[in-house]
DNA sequence: CGCCAGGTTGTTG
DNA sequence: CAACAACATGGC
């Protein structure tokens, strides 16, 4: 079975299903995947967006999460201001259909205190440490772990950081670049040491594994189908 | 109906 | 430190 590198990859999928152009934002109440958004860096309402979203997104398919977010969007809530002064319940009430809903209450609240207290409001502000500080930083927040992490520093603040989430060890494990147990670092310095530090191509080759992993690498993958076939240890019997 | 979705934290051996 | 439980809605 002759085997993939990175680019290869990223290139094969980008072939096949074009540019995906992350981070979706919500605009006139509606999911805008956005050439416009994807080619600058976003601004600060929608860098706090990010954030929000990815609390939301946490194992959760991005259609509830996204619900969540026009509920917020609707209530003109969707700003640190109103978010702040709202109650847990209310809260947690607004944001039922992500799921989870009391644990993300607290994590929005908890990044809420972060924003207001440690990096003077601005999720922004981020964007003037090192990437190591921010990084720490961010991950200090109760609720915000690795994935969640990575995709603020990322697709939020712009750092060249590479986001590993279920699908990306599923893809790479049936790939047999990692045997998926992996520690979350070790998986995400690999990738990141075998491609350009380039944060456009960063966002969307985790866009397009994404993307593959619905579409054709699922739990039961649909190999028949899959145009990655020939690199793949997985077979199409039903299992892996 | 059961499975799963762009995880993280807390507890236990 | 690994394994496991808890957290929860909605689509298929």
């Amino acid at each position: 079975m002759p085997t993939i590198h990175s680019t290869e990859l990223y290139q094969k999928l980008l072939n096949k299903y074009g540019y995906q152009y992350w981070w979706p934002l919500i605009r006139n109440g509606e999911l805008l995947y956005s050439e416009k958004t994807h080619l600058r860096n976003p601004d600060e309402e929608e860098a706090f967006e990010i954030v929000i979203g990815a609390i939301l997104a946490q194992n959760t398919n991005w259609i509830n999460a996204s619900r969540a977010l026009m509920r917020l969007f609707d209530r003109q809530c969707m700003n640190p201001k109103q978010l702040t002064q709202m109650e847990r319940p209310e809260l947690a009430e607004l944001i039922r259909p992500a799921g989870y809903f009391n644990q993300k209450a607290k994590k929005i609240q908890a990044w809420l205190e972060f924003q207001r207290t440690k990096i003077d409001g601005k999720v922004l502000n981020l964007c003037k440490e090192p990437l190591s500080e921010a990084r720490r930083k961010v991950l200090s927040v109760w609720g915000v772990g690795k994935e969640t992490a990575d995709s603020i520093l990322l697709y939020a603040l712009d750092f060249p950081v590479f986001v590993i989430d279920a699908y990306t060890r599923r893809l790479f494990s049936r790939l047999e670049w990692i045997s998926g147990d992996e520690d979350y670092d070790f998986i995400r310095k690999r990738i990141e040491s075998q491609m350009e530090k380039n944060t456009l191509v960063y966002r969307e080759f985790h866009a397009l594994i994404v993307r593959h992993c619905v579409e054709y690498c699922k739990n039961k993958p649909l190999c028949d189908a899959c145009s990655l076939f020939d690199f793949c240890s997985a077979t199409n019997s039903g299992g892996d």
